[in-house]
DNA sequence: TTTTTGTCTTTTATCGTCAAAAAACATTTG
DNA sequence: CAAATGTTTTTTGACGATAAAAGACAAAAA
């Protein structure tokens, strides 16, 4: 095999949801606008939906025929790129097979066992070296460190040098920046959260993530944004394999989140500076106690 | 071509610098542990001297016959890496060539250009990418972001702040530690330098990176030490293309280092910051300078 | 019995190849 | 003539193949 065509299946998949029966579909391009994808993946989607009988399509008149039904679509593990299931497969492996500290990997049986070649693997971990979580050793192997304590400590370090200056900066944002009025929708959305936190506390994460990205965008700075990467990851993973207590952690840490708000609103550097630390604080607190 | 032989021509080049006329050689895991290779390319290295009529070779039995002629060794360009060949060549039209920001990079024509397959060249340039200088558009090229000053300044500020906190984590080490000797002596080379800087000033680029390096350590962490190599990339390249004041700007810096060092033996975290703070604000300096 | 050598196996580094997707160019249509 | 469609070219993404280098195991020597 060669390289497969996920992005045209994901892009017919997310076109399919937008067909309204009867209407006229837009002009190519802005298609391809609409869909993140080029020209040529459009008129690949066009001339399947008109094979499937989705559409009639002669030039510049496209028009829905009928509904897509739940057959029309690709099914959802096809429209994954190589690089996510590879990321997710090699997650999946640390999180729940062997991963003792100074194991070496392979990269050829990760890429037989994921079912992809050794270049998409190569790749992949090189990316991922940028993590701290693995080391090559120059013509051998790669060599895993593991989530270890010291790795906890270390990445929550940078994480709280680099998120007090970023809240620093955010606070310091006039108030007729747009950025404060994404700051209310995801304050908006704290509370909301807050009000079925017992039953929907799973969708904490993903609000985690939006809003300490947001404030590190106050920075800047591209290595403090690109940092949040490594951040993100390591969260991402640690919440799938530490479900102790989740429910409790995650209601505790939107109260967090909400003083430390008002905090950058308040605009008062003690105030955020306070705030900021008690919720990294506590964020730390959390990461070490899942490892050890 | 598959993988070239480098290695090998290397760890050959380095051994035959070791040969002494009439001296017996150690056994092969010996000779491995002394060049940093594997014993399979130990026995081709002494298989290839045999051939070549520099030792006699039967079994343990392994004696120098003659001394290596400078035609003994491999051509100095066929010894490095494929890595270090695609570093290189693209640094080099990086400084020199077209880098207008925005630039698209094409690996095709890269590797065409360098002489390497496209894979060396994508395997650099997602190496690379960690610096912030290129980045990736998923499904279609890289785009330079280039050399710009906001580069320069964001740079900079992580610099400071990693270098601050460091420096202090530093002068707080016990004097026992054997980090205080390495200090020493790179205070002894400072010393010895600043008496030739008018003919060695080339030589400052080496011990300032050794200087900044061995204060990083004392961090402990690794994405710390890790970022020493984003500064260390971009300084070396910055004094590949800007001479101007070269000679002056690098005997300010060793001034400023002495300082600098004088200051971590003090112990006084006051006295640190300032000699630290003020080193690296006329590094930003001069970087924005040459950029502008 | 430990170290060294001889031999065989595994793994990495690198290439060329080819389909998918993007991008560029040419032609048509309103 | 500007925007859309039709067509061709370029570039990326992924694979398998293969020599170089590392690593493992067995036999021999000290």
């Amino acid at each position: 095999m060669t390289r497969q065509n996920n992005v045209l299946k994901q892009a017919y998949n997310a076109a399919l949801a937008q067909l309204e029966h009867g209407a006229a579909l837009p002009s190519e391009p802005e298609l391809g606008q609409r869909l993140g994808v080029s020209r040529t993946t459009v008129r690949s989607i066009l001339s399947r939906m008109s094979e499937e009988g989705l559409i009639s399509w002669d030039k510049r008149q496209k028009t829905v025929l009928r509904a897509p039904k739940p057959a029309d679509f690709f099914p959802e593990e096809e429209t994954d790129s190589l690089t996510e299931v590879v990321e997710r497969a090699f997650m999946r492996r640390l999180v729940e097979g062997s991963r003792e500290p100074g194991m070496q990997i392979n990269e050829l049986e990760l890429a037989r066992a994921i079912g992809v070649g050794t270049s998409s693997v190569r790749e992949f971990l090189i990316r991922f070296s940028r993590f701290g979580l693995i080391e090559k050793r120059p013509n051998s192997h790669w060599v895993l460190k593991g989530f270890t304590p010291s790795f906890a400590l270390e990445l929550a370090e940078i994480r709280e040098m680099f998120e007090l200056r970023s809240a620093q900066a955010f606070a310091a944002l006039p108030k007729s920046d747009p950025i404060w009025h994404e700051l209310d929708r995801i304050e908006a959305d704290h509370h909301a959260l807050r009000k079925v936190v017992d039953s929907e506390f799973k969708q904490f994460s993903a609000l985690d993530e939006r809003f300490h990205r947001l404030i590190h965008t106050a920075s800047l700075n591209r290595f403090i944004t690109d940092f949040y990467d490594v951040i993100a990851v390591v969260f991402h993973h640690h919440y799938q394999w530490n479900k102790a207590g989740e429910r409790e952690r995650n209601a505790v840490a939107i109260e967090e989140h909400l003083r430390y708000i008002g905090a950058l609103h308040s605009g008062d550097a003690a105030t955020v500076e306070a705030a900021c630390r008690t919720h990294l604080a506590s964020a730390r607190k959390t990461m070490l106690e899942s490892m050890s």
